[in-house]
DNA sequence: GTAAACGTTGACGCGGGCGTCAAGGCCAGT
DNA sequence: ACTGGCCTTGACGCCCGCGTCAACGTTTAC
């Protein structure tokens, strides 16, 4: 199977391929003119990949998932170099809760003392205007 | 006070300082030979940008806040504009730590289950050997 | 006088995971 | 033969918050 055919089954683009295949993640076989060639299993693998993009596992973390199907296993977590980036990630998640948990509290505690100072100082009348110039747009990252 | 002298004092580097200038963030007086001139009130400015960074905050959500207090507000989160940066970052807060915590229950779930199949397979054998190759290394960003 | 320590602007690098364009090769249908 | 659709490699762009180096001017201490 072509490039552009795993890429349609497998539902990313030829450029993610071919950027794994360039991180030695997901080599390829080539046919006689040059053209990557695929097979079932390399399906397989990107469903593995896919699935741990998808819990925000970086490329790099999925390798030792990736290896452990190529060596024949049934599946990819059945390597211990897999379960340690389990292991590792579930660390890195309950710190990184707890740290958002945290932020979370404060950023809501000053809301409330802000939101009451306001009040106090402006019982009855007009808001504080401050928007004179051109203030922020929006993002969204930390996820 | 010059660009050095600030830096030291709000324990930030003067990169920082010119990129927080280039994005109109904090603009600095100029002194006859071209040097920044900075005053005390820019060390309360940098100070509202440094805790809301700690937040997690991009530098165009701590705008709002730099311009009121500019403005000559009491606090930076005098504004409206600023209430609202923190009601949407809460916002984001929420739907973050949702977001991980599901993906720490199943990946706790696929350890979990990946942990009970290795067993079965290898009730007192050595276990697969499978790190055949340089697995992984580390990151840790959801921060 | 001179060297060290500060200041200036400009520009590239990084990390992650690709998107996107460029310039070309290979193959199928008509 | 030619068009269109696949494929190839290479390289730059993006986002963000600076780090780092270059090449140069200014001030300060001796």
């Amino acid at each position: 199977m072509r490039i552009g055919e795993l890429a349609g089954r497998a539902g990313i683009s030829t450029r993610a391929l071919r950027h794994y295949e360039s991180l030695g993640l997901l080599p390829a076989r080539r046919a006689g003119n040059g053209y990557r060639d695929y097979d079932e299993a390399d399906l397989r693998l990107l469903g593995q990949i896919r699935t741990l993009q998808d819990f925000g596992f970086g490329l790099e973390d999925t390798r030792p998932f990736v290896e452990c199907l190529r060596a024949g296993h049934p599946a990819g977590d059945s390597c211990p170099a897999s379960l340690e980036v389990y292991r590792r990630k579930l660390a890195e998640l309950d710190e990184c809760i707890e740290r958002l948990a945290q932020v979370r509290a404060e950023v809501s505690a000053q809301l409330a003392r802000a939101e009451l100072e306001a009040e106090a100082d402006v019982p009855g009348g007009p808001p504080p205007r401050c928007e004179l110039s051109p203030c922020g747009t929006e993002d969204g990252r930390p996820a």
